[in-house]
DNA sequence: ACATTGTATACTGTCGACAGTATGCGCTGA
DNA sequence: TCAGCGCATACTGTCGACAGTATACAATGT
């Protein structure tokens, strides 16, 4: 072990095991032997079946008592559950931040979503994604419903893995996205629930048709 | 041990702790140790850490790194937080049951939700709350959205939780609760997506408004 | 050749022990 | 009397080892 950092291990290891699944460096349905792990990382099984157990929760893999633990499937199936619920609970998200957000709320949505627009002018990918989880965010402290926030939060691992593959093929609908932000933060400050919440709905449809398009393998 | 059983010890330990917690024989804010669990229940460690790591997944209790493990609080604001989310997953089952059935999911919703009217009808609380996780359970199935599922089912015992103190105050209004589950099986029968959410949405304010009453010392 | 059974092995499940850290209490000094 | 410090203790974190089980492969018989 040579760590010498006060985090702790279950943490490190969910987040070395979380990006290798995101990445597509385990493959979906690989199985995934907790000793090997332990060993690759340098720490015992303790440790590394805590991480599984985090990652369950995650929906990156999928435990099965006395059979071991295997990375989920991502299928066009899997990608229309997944984003029937993105779309209730962000909804649900924008619904409340319309309702409940005060001035401060307001403002940092504000420089979240100009961070968001200046990653799409230079077409900065990368910076595009990070910051529409930063934008998230402060949309899910306006909402005011912690329980909404934790739950989606330990969704985000999937959203990631799933746009992971779209992050190269996107460059040119970056712009066209900024707009339902925009929408999103416009009817907020009016706070217009309804709308913000129909917004929010139309950008999972639209990101669910973008995913589809890449697991049907129209790619490139 | 004394368990001839097959399954598996973090299941067993995680029932047992569950329903202590849902039973209110573990209070919000106490402290749960693991050593003591283990020893009560004459198993090691791991499987109780397997175990809390399970209720956290439940919201029963929370886990702060180096500093232990708490039973949950249930507040006025959680109950509210937790019945925002039980609406629109709920919400969203109903649409999407009343989309997909087939003739199979509404026969076995129409069996489910006898054995409700007929709980309702003797007064038999515990067999109505029994039943109505058991609706619940065809109607998702008729939905055809597992992750939607997996995610309602965890958030499952927090529902037995907040419904058990109310348990014993409600026996008055069971018929009430009943003719939303009837106009829901109608709805779906119809394929009415639109309406059968809205029954169900109106349900859950229905359920939390009771909550409320109870934790606010209304009760009796 | 194919099915069936036995066996080897590699993985998960569980344990007990040790290490490290947070917390409360008592001691000391102002 | 009270603040600050240090120590004791009790808990969580981590480990390595052993036990039990699922699986693959080989051997045997038909």
């Amino acid at each position: 072990m040579t760590s010498i950092t006060h985090e702790n291990l279950p943490e490190l290891v969910t987040r070395e095991l979380s990006n290798k699944i995101i990445r597509n460096e385990l493959k979906p349905g690989e199985r995934i032997f907790e000793a090997k792990i332990a060993q690759e990382l340098g720490v015992s099984r303790s440790p590394v079946r805590e991480a599984l157990r985090i990652l369950e929760r995650n929906r990156l893999v999928e435990m099965i008592p006395r059979k071991g633990v295997r990375v989920t499937k991502i299928t066009a199936q899997h990608i229309k559950w997944f984003y029937d619920i993105f779309e209730a609970l962000y909804g649900l998200v924008a619904r409340k931040a319309a309702e409940n957000a005060d001035s401060e709320d307001i403002g940092n949505m504000s420089v979240a979503l100009k961070k968001i627009e200046n990653a799409a002018e230079k077409g900065d990918i990368e910076s595009y994604f990070i910051n529409i989880f930063e934008y998230a965010s402060v949309g899910m402290k306006a909402a005011r419903n912690p329980l909404l926030e934790q739950l989606i939060i330990e969704l985000w691992p999937s959203s990631r893995r799933i746009q992971f593959s779209s992050l190269l093929f996107r460059a040119d609908d970056l712009k066209k996205n900024v707009t339902y932000f925009q929408r999103c933060s416009k009817y907020v400050e009016q706070g217009n629930a309804l709308m913000a919440e129909k917004v929010i709905q139309e950008y999972a449809r639209n990101e669910e048709a973008f995913a589809l398009k890449i697991v049907n393998g129209d790619k490139k």
